[in-house]
DNA sequence: CATCACACCTGTTAG
DNA sequence: TCTAACAGGTGTGAT
């Protein structure tokens, strides 16, 4: 769906995360004081831990903000202002288009981007969504309804892999579209080495901050 | 039944008391989401001005708490943080057996206590209940009936006195019982004076906080 | 449009 | 140690 670089707010003691409000009208429910006060959004991680967090939209601010649970998971994941979190729709690809959400995040680097050190210029972080693995064997702990979001997006999408590509700090954040597992359209690495520091999850998040 | 020393929230924009679950759930009447959401209590203070208080249990911070009428309260009793609140329940002696209840304030040194000059530690402020005077002469404002308090505590109690004794810095605070008003078990002045900072009401009130 | 009042929420901490 | 209680906050609706 999107991504958004995290604002030092966003992981401070405010306890909410700001939605793009071009990002919030398009993928997220519908919350503008209607439908009682009380939207949940589920996501899983990468780890398939399963997020719940409310949604809601602040008219005072007149912003669309992640609260509740929001700050367990700045905690949990040790998220820092300059960090990235990437929003996923995806579905399931057994016929039963079952949808769920999937939240990951980009950790930016503590200042230089030696360990990545393709060309210069570190703006334009680019997250490369990779090896999401939804378990499916247990129970599925009760039934993630799509997590109350919109399908107006066509993301089909596999069980065991999720690719997508977003750009962090320019205008154009919006992950490119969910595609179909089993049939790959790019190669997942190696073949987007554009010289633009592409990071592959799963491999530079193990950073000194990731206990795992 | 018991004090409460005042936080700075009790007495700040919060406009509520938390009553500590332990004295909630033994002296107020029960409310856990249930009957609606409208419990009220009634007290009236030392001048037998009626005071009314919203009592409910919040259970996203599972506490109990005093809400509409509670900042009037503080406001025209000019209470600050480390004032104590009373709360008395008293019965009459006239073989009615009618409950009423008090609230009364003790109010906090501005820092240091010269104006009751024992012995040092002020800590361990000693409230002594006394000198409530509940007229009964005019129509006694619609029937108090008991403020919907429960009533298993056998305090029995002359209309005219009220004699008790609640130690609030420590772990004891619940008074230690409303005694009977013709006969006073202990003299109600100079024979408790253990050198804790004892202080009795309708002397040491009068501060220069107090306008009265 | 301010301020108040209320019902949520959370980090801290004491037991 | 871990849990529950609560002191200190928030956003929202009412006024």
């Amino acid at each position: 769906m999107f991504v958004k670089e995290l604002t030092p707010s966003d992981v401070g003691k405010l306890n909410r995360l700001v939605i793009p409000k071009k990002h919030a009208t398009q993928y997220f429910p519908q919350v503008v004081a209607e439908t009682a006060d009380e939207v949940q959004v589920e996501f899983v991680d990468r780890e398939d831990r399963p997020w719940t967090f409310r949604y809601c939209y602040w008219k005072s601010s007149q912003s669309y903000v992640l609260t509740k649970g929001w700050n367990k998971f700045v905690k949990e994941k040790r998220l820092r202002a300059k960090d990235t979190v990437a929003f996923y729709r995806c579905e399931e690809s057994d016929g039963h288009r079952r949808t769920y959400c999937l939240i990951d995040i980009i950790r930016h680097n503590g200042g230089d981007d030696r360990s990545c050190g393709s060309s210069r210029s570190t703006s334009g972080v680019i997250g490369l969504g990779l090896g999401f693995k939804r378990k499916m064997e247990k129970g599925d702990e009760e039934d993630h309804r799509s997590g109350g979001f919109s399908r107006d997006k066509n993301g089909v999408m596999g069980v065991a892999l999720d690719l997508s590509l977003g750009r962090a700090t320019e205008k154009k954040d919006d992950i490119g579209g969910v595609v179909t597992g089993s049939t790959v359209p790019r190669k997942s690495s190696e073949t987007q080495d554009k010289n633009k520091g592409l990071k592959l999850f799963g491999v530079w998040i193990a950073d000194e901050n990731d206990r795992r």
